[in-house]
DNA sequence: TATTGTTATACTCTATAACTATA
DNA sequence: TATAGTTATAGAGTATAACAATA
């Protein structure tokens, strides 16, 4: 535990950097043991689950959770969609809007992608107690909340 | 708080997920703040810092920190390079490699901008008690520093 | 006028392979 | 043989602008 006091501040003080350096193992157990095997990208991963929470949602409104441009959530959903994985359909009470739904092949895909990803996640944190590990969680997901809630 | 108990698993409770969705909020703030006034992309910024922390590191060293491949590492070095943040040395004790070092410039640029990035954290994480804001900064810390360990 | 979504395009960044020079 | 660093190059990803269709 590293007690700063009136030394110089470094990166390990940046938030930034933290999350950076954490991102770093989290992306590298990500590509093993989900990416490389499923062929999908963390993006791509995530638009899926998050369509498989709210079905019906509209690619605009992923866009801002991912913080993607829409040109870039209009090509995520093109290849996720040649893929068979999601289905686009036109909005019935807003003709410009689009409605997303997972095929059954995605669902499936996405869910054994998940519990992957909750295994990797546990031996990531396996240094940390049980209660560190819910504590991290619950500590991103508060700091994140204020963003979150903009959208 | 979300007790989540026997209900199905949601990207919330993925770390991957909320390391990207805190590193947005981050990523923003480091642009306006640091990036675009200072004209520095987050590992040029990182860069910098790690060689005001550690005068004489070498190349290689930092490219296995910030996760950058060898080539990744020489062009960044080029640039800030170019713009006389930093100067390259050839090692006295091995002929291949190489130290850096700040320049005044680079020095002073860096430790401006390290400023500007510990208010713009405060702020970020203002709706977080202290005891929160230490508490995250500790845990990612642990969280990596098995990683960082086996550099 | 504002919003949803698409197309076109340029740019940045990354990753791989092949090379040099030192060890 | 292995390591430090560079060069060349292709590919992935991102951002901006301009557009069509609908509200």
């Amino acid at each position: 535990m590293k007690t700063q006091k009136s030394t110089r501040a470094t990166m390990d003080d940046v938030l930034g950097y933290q999350l950076v350096q954490a991102s770093i193992a989290t992306n590298k157990a990500f590509h093993s043991e989900v990416g490389k095997p499923f062929d999908l990208r963390p993006v791509e991963f995530t638009l899926l689950q998050l369509v498989r929470e709210t079905p019906d949602i509209s690619p605009t409104r992923l866009a801002k959770i991912l913080s993607v441009t829409t040109p870039g959530i209009t090509a995520w959903i093109d290849k996720l969609s040649s893929r068979a994985l999601l289905i686009r359909s036109k909005s019935k009470a807003d003709g410009r809007a689009q409605h997303l739904k997972l095929t059954t092949k995605g669902s499936r895909l996405v869910d054994e992608a998940l519990q992957k990803l909750l295994v990797s996640d546990a031996q990531l944190m396996s240094h940390l107690t049980a209660g560190e590990q819910l504590m991290l969680l619950e500590l991103l997901g508060k700091f994140s909340g204020a963003r979150q809630s903009k959208l």
